[in-house]
Order: structure tokens, then C-alpha cells, then sequence
DNA sequence: AATGAATGAGAATTCATTCAT
DNA sequence: AATGAATGAATTCTCATTCAT
């Protein structure tokens, strides 16, 4: 309970400089999710802000940072959607049926948000310093969800199988949305996610 | 009349110029696997085929065809590959287990090309020259998936879904596969392509 | 209300910018008018001006926007050099005369700035972007010439003959000066502004 | 009369090389007529005569000479084409109009041929080889014009003015045709012919 | 006599980053 | 805290030329 340090992190940054990022992070994915992750310039993103080029190189110390904190704040948003969604539950098959669902619901609200994460996982190269941020998200998002899995396993509601292997399954099946939403914004999502629901319901089950 | 010069016609390529293309192929394909696409510029390529830039530009027109060969030539290999596989049974069940099994195998024996498809895929934007035909391809192998589903949703052999969204949620699955390969070279294959063969004839077959 | 925000919009500009877009334009033309159109490269303007290619990229958004600075430039300066000239004249035959020594005048003062916007006339190509400012000022400056001629037509002054025809003769015969004084610098302008406002003076009069 | 020397001179080149060079000519005049001087590469040469690149560097020396020999045959052409008709006259106010009538006359039979002179003219640079050839064919024709105008002066056909600037100004106002033909290919030459006739006898003659 | 192949220089442009103000 | 200015590296592409066959 270390309560002194709680001020002393919130304090680093003064108010006008959170500020600052968050607009600039924002900015960023609307730039990345519009023109893709190859044509997201700093100057494109600075322009979409209104701003210059100097500021966001004035607030984080590069590009790398930059993209590691977007996938930061997506991942954190979506946690903090998904989770008490999914904590609520006992059972692992309706577990797994919040996540997917929760999942669908926060990426119906936050389009954009999900559709730059996709491409900033996949841009992502090992090596380059953006890649550590990304996989380490990315490999907390398919280790929560391998976890369901394996509750689910040791419970006996679910059948023998590989646990990673139909995490990164579910995972890719739920990523796959995005793009189809660039391409086509009026797709039924709810629809969709009885697909997946039902799909990886009869996938996962003991039960054949 | 001089019925000769059809195949005459088909070879305008000297035999220089279809191997120098190959090679370039090649070395292009190797470079975005292990690049990545943004790194992958025409020098990084031609530095990795031993040769000056300007030979790119000599035998293709321009970046975008380079990149339109590519996935023609992974994508044709592929289907040349798994057809015939598929086409011999008869069974929508089998079909879609053979369809899963040989592409898999496909997958372990280049890597390296499936890695840059899916490369070239993610990055192909709409409007962009290389959309055209790496989307086209796309669609293509998409399209076939929703067949053999259909054909087998008809027979009775399926239950009721959406043919589209299990067809793409099948191929991205498959997909997901190639990073991993890149991560681990030792992944195992075969046991990966039984996990998604069982995954996706529970998740299709009628009897659940 | 607010009028003081009008000239505000009208300096968006800073000083310096101002200042380094006309250093950027001044070296470009002496650039144009020593190595010729087509050796104008970037390189070699940024070289003159002692500044980096990059400079000119973050000044002019192409190569184009700067050409048509250029001609625009030019242009204007001759036009307001020239105008009060004429318009202060009453005769047509008087405006001809003074049409040609004023632009003599003008060439003798910015030769560099003259052989520049040949140069750039006679590169710009139909289908071009520079071609639409280039053909558009040099279509406005034959239109000035030709409104005089016609006027004189009118009042009796002078005789009938094709004014386009003539006007297009007198412009590429003072603009046949440039590439002179390029040869002979020492060439005597005024004598040859005398030969010229003769020679047309004769070939436009009414009483032969 | 050296008439040993006449088949030793044409026996030079072999009648297959003769042929290509004139065939390689006459597709490099369509070539810079239709794209302009700065987009005729020997690619572009090449392919409208539907041969390969090295055959123009085989019998050109480089594309330097190539430009000469255009500039060689059509001043040769058109020298040949007004000659007769300029001689057979003795008064030097007819001679000009012959000079005239006769360019212009050559001018609509060989359009692309004055284009692409027009065009290698203004892009030849003092310092670059083809400027020698390319000034001197330029002198050349405007002394013959000069040589003219001072035997109408000697004779008293003509009043007294610089035989030079009127011979640069008659030549330039001719040379001035052929992009509006580019612009306008129904321009009408022989109504051309008469307003320049008439606006330089009234010009060149002794009684104003 | 002709060609295909290859080269290397140079073109315009874009970009992330740095820095003085 | 923010900005405008500048840089230099990198990218794709075009071109004249050379050379072995």
C-alpha cells in the first residue's frame, strides 16, 4: 500500500502534457485505421491533430513510443471492458461466450481503435523496438483467453485440445472483424458474434 | 495455318528472363518474409539476389508488379497444390479436412511464401495498384472455402451458419499460422493441422 | 468585425519562409536560365542556394509548385513592370511602342528571370501540371498584346491582319532576345528595342 | 570534281545501315514531336520503331549524335525543298516571300520533322555536344535569311535596319507555328503564309 | 547486324528526427 | 510548451550506356 507514490506517478505529467498525448494518441489511431500503418507519417498524424510535427516529437520520445503507447491504451480500454464482462461469469463455456461477445461490443464501439491495433500487430516486426509492446500485449491477450480455455478443460466442460491453439483460433477469428469493417461499416456484429459464439461453442464442447 | 506459333507465342520470355524473374521472385519473397513489407525495398531485395537495383526495374515494370507476381505465384502454387487433393473426395467433410491438411502442408513446405502473402495481404490498402490483385487472390481462396461449405451446408453433411464467416474464420485461423513459424521453426505441423481439423468438424457438422 | 484579421490571413506566411521561398525561386530561375530546363534538378537548385534538397520538399510541395512560382513570379514583376507603361498611353500605335520598350526594359533588367520563363514555356507539355500555370500565363500575355492590336484595329490606326497572328510574331520576337543575351551579354537592348518597335510599327500601320 | 570521292562516300555505310539509321531517324522525329524533347528516351525510340535500345547505340555513337543527324537531315531537307524555289527569283522582296511561302509550305508537309527541330532547338545547351550541331544549322538558316535581306538593302528594295535582328525576328515568327500546330492541327498555313508575307514586306520595304 | 541483359548515376519525393527560438 | 525550419537518409523509378552472345 504504498500510497505516497500514487501522487508522485500521477504528478510526472503535468495536466496539459496528459492532454496533449491523449489527443495525439487518438489522432494517431484515427490516422494508422484510415491510412494504414504504412502511410501513418508523423506528419499525417500531426496534421489530423492540428498540430505540428515538432509536438509529438516534443511528447514522446519517437515514433516507437508513440505506437507503443496506442497499443497500450487500446489494450487497456478493452481489458477494462472485457474483463469484468468475463470475471462475472463461473462457468468457462459462458466465459468463453463473454469474451467473444464483450469482445464484438467493444469493437463495434471503438472501430478505429481495434482496426489500428490490427495493423500495428501486424507491421510489427521482432527486433524493432515497437515489436516488444506489441507481442507482449498481444501474447497477454491470447494467454487470458488460453486461460478460460484450460479452466474450462480441468472443469470438464471442455473437450482435450490444444489450449493455444484454439486461443490464437478465437483470437484471429475475432481480429478478422476489423477489416471487414473498413471494408463494409454496416456489418451486423451482433449476428456475427453468434456465429463465433456458436462456432467455438460446438469447437470447445465435451459433448460432440 | 503455322499452328506452331502458339507455343511460340506462350515463351516470348527468354529462358534468361524467366529465370532472372524467378530468382527475383525468390529473393523478394525471402526479403518481405524476413523483413517484413515496409523493410522490403527493391535495394534490400536486390542485395539479397546479389544483383543492382536497376535489374528489378529491367524485368518488372515496377514495385506493384513485383508484388503482383508474388502473390500470382504463391497463390497459383497453392492451389496447384491442394486441387487436386481436395477435388478426389467427395465428402463436404472430408473436403473441407483435406482443404485444412493440405494446406498446411503446403504451408510447411514454404514457408517463407506464405509468410510474405500474408505480408502482402495486410498491407495491401484499397487504391493502392497491389490491392487489385493481392485483394482479387484473396477473395478467390475465400470464395472457395464458402463452396465446399455450401456444398456441404446442401448434402446435409453441415448444420446452418454463416458459410462466410466460417470460411473466413477457417482461412485467418490457418493464417495465424506463418507468424508462428516465424517465432518457432519448430512448430509442429501435423498436430497443428489435427487441432483445426477437429476444431472445424465440430464446429460444422450437424450432429452436435 | 475583426477587420484586422484580413492582412493577419493575408502573412500566414512567417518572414522567413517568405524570405526562403524567394531565395528558393531566385536560385531556381538562375538555375534554369544557366544549365537549361532540363539539367534543373532539385540537386542542383538546393546546391546553388547552399541548402539541402529537403529544404525545397518542405517549401514547395513539388517540383511543379515551384516551377509555377516561378512563372508566376516572373510574370507578375513584368506585368506590374509594364502595365502603367502602357495603359498611360492613349494610341494604340503609342501602346505597341511603348508594349516593347517596356519589356525590353524589363528583359535588360532580369535577364536571368526571361530566359527562365522560356525555358520553362517551351518544356511545358500538354497533360503536365506545370503546363496549365506556364500555357495559362503565356496565353495571358499573347491576350494582353492582342486586346492592343485590335484596339488600334478599331480606332483606325491600324490595319487589318490576323491580331492573334501578329501577336504572337511580336511576342516570340522580343522573346527571341533572351537566348541572345544569353551568347552576348554586351547585346545592345536599346537599339534593338529601336528595330523592333520599327519593324512592327510598319507592319501594323494603316497607311502603307 | 572529285567524282572519285562520291562512291568511296556513299559506299561508306552499307545499305542495311543506311536504311536503320534513316528508320531510327525518322522514328526519333515522331518521338520528340509527340512526347516532347525531355520524355524521349532511346527506350521510348526504340519501341515506336519496334526494335530494342542497342540497335540505336549500335549505329549511333550515342543519343547525342542521334539528335545531330535529325537536325542534319531535316535542315538538309528543308534546304533542299526552299533553295530552288528562293533562287529563281532576283528580287529580294520576292525572294523573302518565297523564303516564307516556301517554309511554310515545307513546314505543313513535314510537321513532326519542324517540331522536333523546334524542340532539340530550344533544349540544345551551349557545352553540350549536340548544341555544335543544333547552333550551327541555327546560324546557318538565319544567315541565309540575313544574306537576303542585305541584298534587298544593297538593291533599295528594302529600307535600313539590322539585317540580323529582322532575319532572327522573321525566323522565330515562322518557328512559332509549329507548337500551335500541336495545339491546333487545322490551323490554316496558307492564310498563316499571307499575314507573315505581308507583315514583313511591309516591314522590310522602302516605302512605308 | 542485332539483342537482351545489366549497370550505375541521378531524378523527385517522403520521412523521422533535431534544434534554435 | 510549442513551433517552424532544416537535415539527411531512404525509396521508387528512369535513363543512357556497355557488353557478351
Amino acid at each position: 500500500m504504498r500510497p505516497e507514490i500514487e501522487p508522485d506517478t500521477a504528478d510526472r505529467r503535468s495536466f496539459i502534457e496528459t492532454a496533449r498525448r491523449a489527443q495525439i494518441i487518438e489522432c494517431a489511431i484515427e490516422t494508422i485505421a484510415t491510412l494504414g500503418y504504412a502511410r501513418a507519417s508523423l506528419a499525417q498524424i500531426a496534421r489530423r491533430a492540428g498540430i505540428s510535427k515538432g509536438v509529438i516529437s516534443y511528447h514522446f520520445a519517437g515514433k516507437d513510443e508513440l505506437i507503443g503507447q496506442i497499443v497500450e491504451e487500446v489494450y487497456s480500454a478493452g481489458q477494462a471492458f472485457m474483463r469484468p464482462r468475463i470475471v462475472a461469469e463461473t462457468s468457462a463455456r459462458v466465459r468463453l461466450r463473454k469474451y467473444i461477445e464483450s469482445n464484438l461490443e467493444f469493437l463495434g464501439a471503438h472501430r478505429m481503435h481495434l482496426v489500428a491495433l490490427s495493423e500495428i500487430y501486424v507491421n510489427a516486426r521482432p527486433g524493432r523496438p515497437v515489436e516488444r509492446s506489441a507481442a507482449h500485449s498481444d501474447e497477454r491477450i491470447v494467454a487470458g483467453l488460453e486461460r478460460i480455455l484450460r479452466r474450462g478443460q480441468r472443469s470438464g466442460e471442455f473437450r482435450e485440445f490444444s489450449a493455444r491453439v484454439m486461443a490464437i483460433t478465437i483470437r484471429v477469428a475475432i481480429d478478422a472483424i476489423s477489416p471487414q469493417l473498413t471494408t463494409d461499416p454496416k456489418l451486423d456484429l451482433d449476428s456475427y458474434a453468434r456465429e463465433l459464439v456458436n462456432t467455438f461453442d460446438r469447437a470447445t464442447r465435451r459433448s460432440a
